[in-house]
DNA sequence: TGAATGATGCGCT
DNA sequence: GCGCATCATTCAT
């Protein structure tokens, strides 16, 4: 079967430096066995929200019922809602009681495009998911998702070996603070990084 | 074609 | 009440 070909990512693989954890994501393919049907995607764009002095972070000032996930183990989903109306996916990383995760901000898709155009027609193939809130839309995530084991069998991520030739880094985008960090990592030469107005056909 | 803005709900002070 | 790890649309240039 094709799935023994694929190497699905372990606890130990987030349970390393986010920072590490963030640029390895790159390239790598996140499934969802959802409701409806299978999708998956491949990771374009990262971003790292790293512990209590990241004034960026959730957890800066400490925990409170939303970000309770980022203080567990890695290997996590912390999925939030945020301006009424949008969805952001994180991968939980380090060890249990250091809280950090990496926000998910643009994916390829691979399989099932049809399901994600169902939420959101008319779209161009690289314009599907490359933000965000956009690719929760596209997969169907919500806050009902927030705290998924990503090293079960409903949403995880596995390397297909998918050849990536330069990562660029930059600051994180939609802060106000912590803008020095060059904290944001994405794939160069893919049409699906956030606010490429390009895109292409189907 | 770049900048400004409205939509919309919830977590946190 | 305020502000938010966004997005699509509108408006000005």
């Amino acid at each position: 079967m094709n799935s023994k070909i694929f190497k699905k990512l372990n606890r130990f693989f987030y349970s390393r430096p986010t920072l590490e954890v963030a640029s390895d994501l790159i390239g790598k393919q996140i499934v969802y066995n959802s409701p409806n049907g299978t999708l998956s995607a491949r990771i374009v764009e990262v971003e790292a929200y790293i512990g209590q002095d990241d004034p960026a972070c959730h957890a800066a000032r400490g925990k409170t019922k939303r970000n309770t996930v980022m203080f567990g183990k890695p290997g996590i989903a912390y999925i939030y809602f945020i301006y009424g109306m949008y969805h952001c996916l994180n991968f939980v990383t380090e060890p249990e009681g250091q809280p950090a995760a990496i926000l998910l901000r643009a994916a390829e898709p691979i399989d099932n495009m049809d399901l994600m155009g169902l939420r959101k027609t008319e779209e161009k193939r690289f314009h599907l998911l490359n933000g965000p809130g956009k690719f929760c839309r596209g997969f169907g995530l919500t806050r009902e998702q927030n705290g998924l084991d990503l090293t079960g069998d409903i949403l995880y991520l596995q390397d297909r070996n998918s050849v990536v030739e330069v990562i660029e880094k930059s600051p994180r985008i939609g802060i106000k603070v912590g803008t020095d960090l060059l904290w944001r990592f994405y794939d160069k030469n893919s049409n699906a990084v956030s606010g490429n107005k390009k895109g292409l056909p189907i």
